[in-house]
DNA sequence: CGCATAGTTCGTTCATCATCGAAGCATTCC
DNA sequence: GGAATGCTTCGATGATGAACGAACTATGCG
């Protein structure tokens, strides 16, 4: 008999379809009413609600009352880590579908991972700004270079500001099986991404699609 | 409804406490037997044959038949590093013990991952071999160094030999939350500090134990 | 205040699955 | 060959927990 942090308490949150799927939505980023949920999980709302207090009582979720809505969202980017790794055990081992589909393609290309850019876009981001020492790689962390302030300054970031969560961290990407850029910067930039339209999110998908002019303008910036 | 990876049905292989006992067993990295696995996990021989079948069937074990012993072992470093992130959020979101015991202070020195070391000397570890450009950190991954043939060399471990396995790979560890080495190499370095005896393993635990004497060589073999 | 919307709680039903004893198969040892 | 060990399969039992309808609470709107 083992002891230690109880893995299967947390894993049979996860393994129940409809809690899995309502995570899965929350990897949108975007916290969700009872209801979005609900229908997100294809359960009744007794249902849905019953499985978020279970969640919550598990530390996976965080709530936001507002008015009589009520918005639940992951509890952190750790969270949001474990179940990107479970993802990706699932991909690999998966049903191997031969051919994957468009929004498959899609979805390996840029999608929302919590609050930041994730796919090949986001990894090559990132190694571009570590290239140009904006960013600054040290182990799996990532800190500002000297650069970093004005050059985010310039296309309207500001890094100075100093929250409780960390401006960067490294999140490991389950397609790409490198990092890409999380923290107040990624969900920053992700913001600036959308803000701009270079780039809409697809409906009901974390995937996210440029437009060729936005994805110009993204390679100008980022890219460059 | 959403599609995409069965997320819920690998988390939910992970999700019974008699499975999750037996993937944390094998995190210690050696493949054991079912009766092994039955004892550790606290069910009978039938019990677990039929659990070891389902971890099977779901791509999370591989099993090597030798006589009359069948040993089971998991399929990967993707799969250890999924139960690492589990463990994070059990840990994080756990029972926050008031007083962390002994031993969870012995794991977070020192332990096993799957087949390499973890923990705080792990993490110093790499953090020297890097200063020191013996490896060479890249992104996520981690490549050799110029002088990493000549400098393993010396302490009797063979870095050209390449399997299919890469050689180097970061690892993220839990209760340090940044990288240690995996990939053969680690494993390699594991192998020459047992086989030293600077270290022994903590009985039916992961955690890894230096002797005075032992902890002296590591850190002038590696962290000098 | 009265009605509508959002959400939770309760109680019941039903299915799944973990569990174990007994029996069966395979391998090795003597 | 026969006995012992290691493990799997089968069948029956039992407990957990997911599901929903109905009733209840809370917030907002006119």
């Amino acid at each position: 008999m083992r002891e230690g942090p109880d893995i299967a308490r947390i894993a049979s949150l996860v393994g129940d379809p409809a809690r899995a799927n309502m995570l899965s939505a929350l990897m949108g980023g975007t916290a969700l009413t009872a209801s979005e949920l609900a229908l997100e999980a294809g359960v009744s709302l007794p249902t849905a609600s019953s499985h978020l207090s279970k969640l919550m009582e598990g530390g996976l979720l965080t709530l936001a009352s507002q008015g009589r809505h009520r918005y639940y969202g992951l509890a952190g980017p750790q969270v949001a880590g474990m179940i990107e790794a479970i993802t990706g055990v699932a991909a690999s081992v998966g049903p191997q579908r031969v051919r994957p589909g468009p929004r498959d393609a899609a979805m390996r290309v840029a999608r929302v991972c919590y609050d930041h850019l994730a796919g090949e876009q986001a990894v090559a981001m990132l190694d571009r700004l570590v290239d140009k020492k904006v960013l600054l790689r040290e182990n799996k962390e990532i800190r500002l270079g000297p650069s970093a302030a004005s050059h985010f300054a310039a296309i309207g970031i500001d890094v100075a500001a100093k929250p409780r969560r960390p401006v960067c961290r490294a999140c490991l990407d389950w397609s790409v099986r490198r990092s890409h850029l999380a923290g107040t910067l990624g969900a920053a930039i992700l913001d600036k991404i959308l803000a701009e339209k270079w780039a809409r999110r697809e409906k009901d998908s974390r995937a996210v699609v440029f437009s060729p002019v936005g994805r110009q303008a993204f390679e100008k910036v980022f890219l460059a």
